[in-house]
RNA sequence: GCCGGUGUAGCUCAACUGGUAGAGCAACUGACUUGUAAUCAGUAGGUUGGGGGUUCAAGUCCUCUCGCCGGCACCA
C-alpha cells in the first residue's frame, strides 16, 4: 500500500501500480468521465501514469488550463495522423498548443491550400470515431534515432539529436500512427470534438529564417461546440471590426499602390488624427511639455553620431542632396538632442521635456505591413525628457500616470513589460546595468506587475513597454518609456549644476498612443468604428424630410457648425428611411429630422444613434445637449 | 525578405473543364415629395493590376513583376 495527496489534503490509502486513471475513478464515476489528464506533485501526466507512493495528485479535466492544454495538444496530433494517411510522406516537425488552439508544422512537397482542411477534417473524423486508444513507450535515444532514420524524418532527427544528454524519449502511439512527443495526451482519440481547421501558413523550422519553411496548419478546438461556435464568432466580429474595412466604409483613410505602407489619411480620418492630437496637447500642457518640430531629412552624419548608421541603417531610407547623402529619420531622438544643444542649459531647466509629433520612416519587410499597424512612415506622439539622475524615478512616476490618464480615456486596460539589454545594443555594461535597474526600481516602488522582456530592449536603452488589451480582448503595444545614457554621450550633452560644473544629463524617451496612426487603428477596431461623440468625423446629421424643408435644414447644420459641431446636411431627395440608415452606418451619434412639423414649430426631430428616436426639441436645447456630451468626453454606450 | 493565397466597374462579387466580361450597391438622369435602418425607371461605367509568352482564341494556361490577404521571420 502507498499514501497519495489529493487537493484537497485530504490522503489516502492506494495500491501499489495503482494509474491516475484509477485514482479518478476511486474518487467519483463523473470525475473518471471526465478525467483527460493527470497530475503529480505539479507535473502533468498520462492517465495511464503510475502514481507513485507519497506523491499529491490532481485529476485534470477540461476546465483546468492544464487539462485543456492536453486535450489541445492531442488535437495537434490527430490533425498530423490524418495529414499522415492523407499524405503519407509527410514530415512531422513540431506541433504545439497555442492560445485557443494548437498547430502542427509539417514538411509536404505538395502546398497544402485552405480547400484541403475539409478533407484532413474529414479525415480527423473518422479517427475520433475509431476511438483509438493512445500509449506512451519510453526509448532509447538510438532506438529513437533508428526509427526515425528508417522512416527519414530528418525534422525529427535534427530534435533528437539535440536533445539534452539526460532527456526521457518518449513516443506516442495511437493506432498506425506515432510522434515523438513529450505528452502527455488524452488517453484515447474518442474524446475529441468541437474542432476546426482554420488555416495554413509558411513558418520557418524552429522559427529560424535561414532554415526551410515547412507549412504550418492551425486549428482550433474546445470542449464543447457552443464554445467553438463563440470562438467561431469572435473571429468573424474581429473581421468585421477590421479597421481596414471600416476606415474603407466610413472613408478615414486609404493606401495606394504608389505608396506601399504609407497611409493617406482622407478627412474624416484627419478628425479623428487632430482630436487625438489635440487631446495629447492638453495633456501635454499640464505635464509641463514643450512642443517642437524637427526636420523630416538630415545629413548622414548626425545618424552616424547617433549610432543610427550603425544599428538601424537597414531600417532607414536616403537620399543625395547635392552630393551630400541625407537620411529620412526613423526615431525624432536626434533632432531633439540637437534642439537641447541648442543653447547652455542649467540644472534648473530639468527636466527639460521636448514632446513633437514627429513624422518618421521606417522601411519595414514588405511582407510586415499592415493596414494602418504596420507601415513604413507613421507619426510618434514622441518627447525626449532629460533629466539629471536624481531625477528619473520621479519623472518616469509621472510618465506612468500620464498613460495611465490617457488610456483611461479610451477605456483602456493595460500591463507592462520591462525590456532589457539587446544584443545589437552601443554602450558600456555598467551604464546599462545603471539604468536597467533604475526603471526596475521604480515599477517596484510603484507596486505595479510587471514582466521582463530579457534582450528586447533599444539599442540605445533598457524600456517599459505598455500594452493595451482591446474590446475584444486583443493585445496591443504602444506607449513607451525609454531611458537613456548612451545619447547623452553621442552628443556630449551638458548642463552646469549647481557647483558650476558641466554635468551629464540623462535622456527619457516616451511616447503614450506610440505610433497615432497605429493608435487611430486600435481605436477603430476597438469602438468597432462607433467613436465617441467627442472622436466622430461626424457628430450630427441634419435630415430633411422634403425638398421644402432644404432652407431650414440649411439653417439648422450652419447653426450646429456655429457652434462648434462636427454637422453636415443630407437634404437628398430620398426617402427618409434610406436617409436615417445612410447616417447611421457611418454611426454619426445624432441625427436631427427636419420635416413639416418641425418647420412649422421650429423645433427639431431628435434620433440617436443605436437608440433611435428621442422625441422633438428646440434646436437650442439639442445644440446643449450635443455640446455638453461632446464635453464630457465619455465612451459611448455599448 | 520567405511560404501560400489573391487581384475582374468606385464598392461587394459572378463568368463550367480556354470561346471573346455580368449582377447588386454606389454614381448620373428622370419620376416620386417622402415621417425614423434601403422608392421606381433609365443611363453610363472595365485594355480583367502591369509586362511578356502559349493558342485559331486567354479573365481563365505559363512566366516575370507590382499590390493586397494569412502566417513566418523582423520590429530601437
Amino acid at each position: 500500500m502507498s499514501v497519495i495527496r489529493l487537493p484537497d489534503g485530504t490522503e489516502r490509502a492506494i495500491e501499489q501500480q495503482i494509474t491516475m486513471k484509477d485514482v479518478a475513478a476511486s474518487i467519483s464515476l463523473g470525475l473518471s468521465k471526465k478525467a483527460v489528464a493527470g497530475m503529480i506533485d505539479g507535473k502533468t501526466v498520462d492517465l495511464s501514469e503510475k502514481v507513485p507512493n507519497g506523491a499529491e495528485v490532481k485529476i485534470l479535466t477540461l476546465e483546468d488550463a492544464e487539462g485543456l492544454a492536453v486535450y489541445r495538444h492531442s488535437a495537434a496530433h490527430l490533425m498530423a495522423q490524418a495529414i499522415k494517411r492523407l499524405y503519407p510522406d509527410v514530415k512531422l516537425g513540431i506541433g504545439p498548443v497555442i492560445e485557443n488552439g494548437f498547430y502542427y508544422d509539417i514538411d509536404l512537397s505538395k502546398p497544402i491550400t485552405a480547400e484541403d482542411l475539409p478533407k484532413v477534417e474529414k479525415e480527423m473524423e473518422k479517427i475520433v470515431r475509431e476511438d483509438i486508444p493512445v500509449r506512451k513507450e519510453v526509448v532509447s535515444r538510438e532506438e529513437a534515432l533508428r526509427i526515425y532514420e528508417e522512416i527519414g524524418d530528418h525534422l525529427k532527427l535534427e530534435l533528437i539529436n539535440e536533445f539534452p544528454e539526460d532527456e526521457l524519449i518518449t513516443i506516442y502511439h495511437q493506432g498506425e500512427f506515432f510522434d515523438l512527443c513529450r505528452g502527455p495526451h488524452l488517453p484515447s482519440t474518442g474524446k475529441m470534438r468541437a474542432y476546426k481547421l482554420l488555416s495554413v501558413a509558411g513558418a520557418y523550422w524552429r522559427g529560424n529564417s535561414e532554415n526551410k519553411m515547412l507549412q504550418r496548419i492551425y486549428g482550433t478546438i474546445w470542449p464543447k461546440k457552443a464554445e467553438l461556435d463563440e470562438y467561431l464568432l469572435r473571429l468573424e466580429e474581429a473581421k468585421e471590426r477590421d479597421h481596414r474595412k471600416i476606415g474603407k466604409e466610413q472613408e478615414l483613410f486609404m493606401f495606394s499602390e504608389e505608396a506601399p505602407g504609407m497611409p493617406f489619411f482622407l478627412s474624416k480620418g484627419m478628425v479623428l488624427w487632430n482630436e487625438l492630437e489635440e487631446y495629447a496637447r492638453k495633456m501635454y500642457q499640464e505635464s509641463g511639455y514643450q512642443e517642437v518640430r524637427t526636420p523630416l531629412m538630415m545629413n548622414r552624419k548626425l545618424w552616424e553620431q547617433s549610432g543610427h548608421w550603425e544599428h538601424y541603417r537597414e531600417n532607414m531610407y536616403y537620399t543625395d542632396v547635392d552630393e551630400t547623402p541625407f537620411a529620412l529619420k526613423p526615431m525624432n531622438c536626434p533632432g531633439h538632442m540637437l534642439i537641447y544643444k541648442q543653447k547652455r542649459r542649467s540644472y534648473r531647466d530639468l527636466p527639460l521635456r521636448l514632446a513633437e509629433f514627429g513624422q518618421v520612416h521606417r522601411h519595414e519587410f514588405s511582407g510586415a505591413l499592415q493596414g494602418l499597424f504596420r507601415v513604413r512612415t507613421f507619426t510618434q506622439d514622441d518627447a525626449h525628457i532629460f533629466v539629471r539622475s536624481d531625477q528619473v524615478g520621479a519623472e518616469v512616476m509621472r510618465m506612468i500616470q500620464l498613460v495611465d490618464r490617457m488610456y483611461s480615456t479610451f477605456g483602456f486596460q493595460w500591463t507592462i513589460e520591462l525590456s532589457t539589454r539587446p544584443v545589437d545594443s552601443m554602450g558600456e555594461g555598467g551604464l546599462w546595468r545603471e539604468a536597467e535597474s533604475s526603471l526596475r526600481d521604480v515599477l517596484e516602488q510603484s507596486g505595479i506587475d510587471f514582466l521582463i522582456n530579457e534582450g528586447d530592449g533599444a539599442f540605445y536603452g533598457p524600456k517599459i513597454d505598455f500594452h493595451i488589451r482591446d474590446a475584444l480582448g486583443r493585445s496591443h503595444q504602444c506607449a513607451t518609456i525609454q531611458l537613456d545614457f548612451q545619447m547623452p554621450e553621442k552628443f556630449d550633452l551638458t548642463y552646469v549644476g549647481e557647483d558650476n560644473q558641466r554635468h551629464r544629463p540623462i535622456v527619457i524617451h516616451r511616447a503614450v498612443f506610440g505610433s497615432i496612426d497605429r493608435f487611430l487603428g486600435i481605436l477603430v477596431e476597438h469602438f468597432g468604428g462607433r467613436f465617441p461623440i467627442w472622436l466622430s468625423p461626424v457628430q450630427a446629421m441634419v435630415i430633411t424630410l422634403a425638398d421644402e424643408d432644404y432652407d431650414q435644414g440649411f439653417t439648422v447644420v450652419n447653426r450646429l457648425k456655429i457652434a462648434g459641431i462636427r454637422a453636415e446636411l443630407d437634404a437628398r431627395s430620398e426617402k427618409i428611411g434610406y436617409k436615417i440608415r445612410e447616417a447611421q452606418i457611418q454611426q454619426v451619434p445624432y441625427m436631427l429630422i427636419i420635416g413639416e412639423k418641425e418647420r412649422k414649430q421650429g423645433v427639431v426631430s431628435l434620433r440617436e444613434r443605436g437608440v433611435g428616436e428621442l422625441g422633438v426639441y428646440p434646436l437650442e436645447n439639442v445644440i446643449s445637449r450635443i455640446k455638453q456630451e461632446i464635453k464630457e468626453g465619455g465612451l459611448p454606450i455599448s
